[in-house]
DNA sequence: CTGTATCCCACGCGATACTG
DNA sequence: CAGTATCGCGTGGGATACAG
């Protein structure tokens, strides 16, 4: 396998200098997947302990930003063969070198938008 | 005016940690707003000037992604009071302090996405 | 040159219900 | 618990035409 896995939702790959703005974007773009990274940082974590931490997210919608993830080999799904299913997703190596973007995102949001949240500090 | 305009399209700003993500996303988000942020490093650009950098952009979208960035404080309109209108778009504070996220998109994309750009090298 | 106005379709995404 | 299936709406965004 190698690093780029298949061009199907993202945006063209031959393109100008600033494609691979768009092409990076395309990868941590969709709604959730941006959270869903950040929240992976922290380690492995199960389907609904995702949820948990993404109040606003659908079972739906979870599975398909999680799948689509995974297709971009940027998140690791590991299936226990369980009665009670037991799934734990977590970062790929892939994944894991967006670190430095997704922290990237979270910092300029904490400088520039001062969010007025009213009850968080920590994860 | 103050640093958060007025969260329209945005997602809630008042969530989890992983908000700042979203948040920051949702401002650089929609499919030609990264490579204009990018381009617009660079320096001053005309609006024509901007979509021969993007060719696949129309003028309508241009048109809606620079506002929406106008909006979104990140980018400034100046317009010349002249027959042949002459419209020029540059990065505002706050669009240049996004300088390192763009970046950091764009050393990625170049890093992990090996792209086979058949003819271009530096912007 | 720089936009704006319509028309319109594709699809992102939510709500809900069902399954191994 | 984790996921799939279906239905349906809102809207992102392309094509095209008109305007200051």
């Amino acid at each position: 396998m190698d690093t780029v896995s298949s061009p199907g939702r993202h945006s063209r790959l031959d393109c100008s200098p600033g494609c691979s703005v768009e092409a990076t974007l395309s990868l941590i773009d969709g709604k959730w997947k941006g959270v869903i990274l950040f929240h992976l940082l922290d380690g492995t974590l199960r389907f609904n302990e995702i949820r948990k931490r993404i109040p606003d997210v659908t079972q739906r919608m979870l599975t398909n930003q999680l799948r689509e993830l995974e297709v971009d080999g940027l998140i690791a799904r590991r299936v226990y063969a369980q009665v009670p299913p037991k799934v734990e997703y977590s970062l790929s190596e892939r994944g894991r070198s967006l670190e430095a973007v997704i922290l990237a995102l979270k910092h300029w949001g904490d400088a520039h938008l001062h969010l007025f949240h009213p009850r968080d500090s920590a994860a």
